[in-house]
DNA sequence: GGTCGCATCAATCGAAAGGTTGAGCTCTCG
DNA sequence: CGAGAGCTCAACCTTTCGATTGATGCGACC
């Protein structure tokens, strides 16, 4: 019997997930969570972990995730979200999930990845698959830490003239910097490539 | 007897919805739909539309909602959402929604607000209805509809030249605009201005 | 029926951003 | 140690953007 907790703070989202794994001899609901802290507090009781990414307030999925990975013997964590940007997918990989579903999943195919996951198998979405292999094995379109840097501090709404006396650079390494990242993002502009980095989840736009 | 259509693309979403509105006596399903062209097809079996605003592809749910009220003796729109920013909401009352629910609610929150949509009567979530009265109450800062358009634009990427074409207007106007976005903000560039819009969730930077 | 906000457009000017070329520096890696 | 990648800077030129001023038409509101 897989002992699942559901760490989800929409009830309605919930709920569905109850119905869905009602239906499954096989597995039993351990607990449920609203907040990534009571996911924490309650991720002994479980085989697997479903863990959203996003809570209303307090600390993020992926920080549960880390949290619940670093207890002693810890249970699996499956990241069921609906964000897939490489920043939200890195974050959570990183924080030690097992696999990464998104909110569109089938629940046959959801199902499908508590049993893997039960084992230590991972389970991804097809398009999440697909941007890891890209990702890692042609870093092609990655950026620098200098030009990430640079391009974030772009996204806040600097000009070049306050992020090089914010960075302590002259505007021609501005420039440069941007120069290169604008080559690396197929764009022409300042907030081309603060939208495309967005879109390509490279850079988040903080709230 | 309430007929209720669920428009969401998210299968587990749906499922707990079902068994919210199983559990009310007054309350049906009268179908499902994954998309929002499907949507509009079923939205003449129901007399409450439970609409998500984001579908995988396809229209919007802001557009399928405008389609739906556009029909001869409508059902009313309820939109069930997890975006809560300016131009989601504004999106949606503008396309005829009659409220503006939060996947965030509580099931009782959600079964109360479709009885209230079934006469027509709106039911806002309060975090919405918070924002909407203060908008129209002290509508500095605001922009206007056309303002936020061309500001979605600009973060899009696009510059003024191409917003001129997009919408068909010349660049002395898109700039006319600009200048008073950038002084409703109290910002001096674009890439400001769109940082700044997004933090105040005013646009939203999509994908 | 006038006022106000909104949307539309024009012309101009200085400032900022973008493109290009070229170069020196440090670090890592084989 | 040489090659390459990343970071730094300079000079120059073109394009775009932002600021300003001013104007027209339209609908809402009192």
């Amino acid at each position: 019997m897989i002992r699942v907790l559901i760490a989800d703070d929409h009830p309605i989202v919930r709920s569905g997930l109850r119905a869905v794994l009602r239906g499954e001899p096989d597995l039993t609901i351990a607990a449920e969570a609203a907040t990534a802290q009571d996911a924490i507090a309650k991720a002994g009781l479980a085989d697997v972990v479903l863990m959203d990414l996003r809570f209303g307030d307090g600390p993020s999925g992926a920080q549960a995730t880390a949290a619940i990975t670093a207890l002693p013997d810890p249970p699996h964590v499956l990241v069921l979200t609906t964000y897939d940007t490489d920043a939200d997918i890195l974050a959570a990989i990183e924080a030690g999930a097992t696999g990464y579903l998104l909110k569109d999943a089938e629940p046959e195919d959801l199902v499908a990845a508590i049993r893997a996951a039960a084992v230590g198998r991972s389970a991804l979405a097809p398009g999440v698959a697909a941007r890891l292999v890209d990702r890692t094995r042609n870093p092609v379109g990655a950026l620098s830490a200098r030009e990430t840097e640079v391009l974030g501090l772009v996204a806040d709404g600097l000009s070049n003239l306050s992020i090089s006396r914010r960075l302590h650079l002259s505007q021609a390494t501005v420039k440069s910097h941007l120069v290169r990242v604008y080559a690396k993002l197929g764009v022409d502009s300042r907030t081309a490539a603060v939208a495309a980095a967005t879109a390509r989840g490279l850079i988040r736009p903080h709230r």
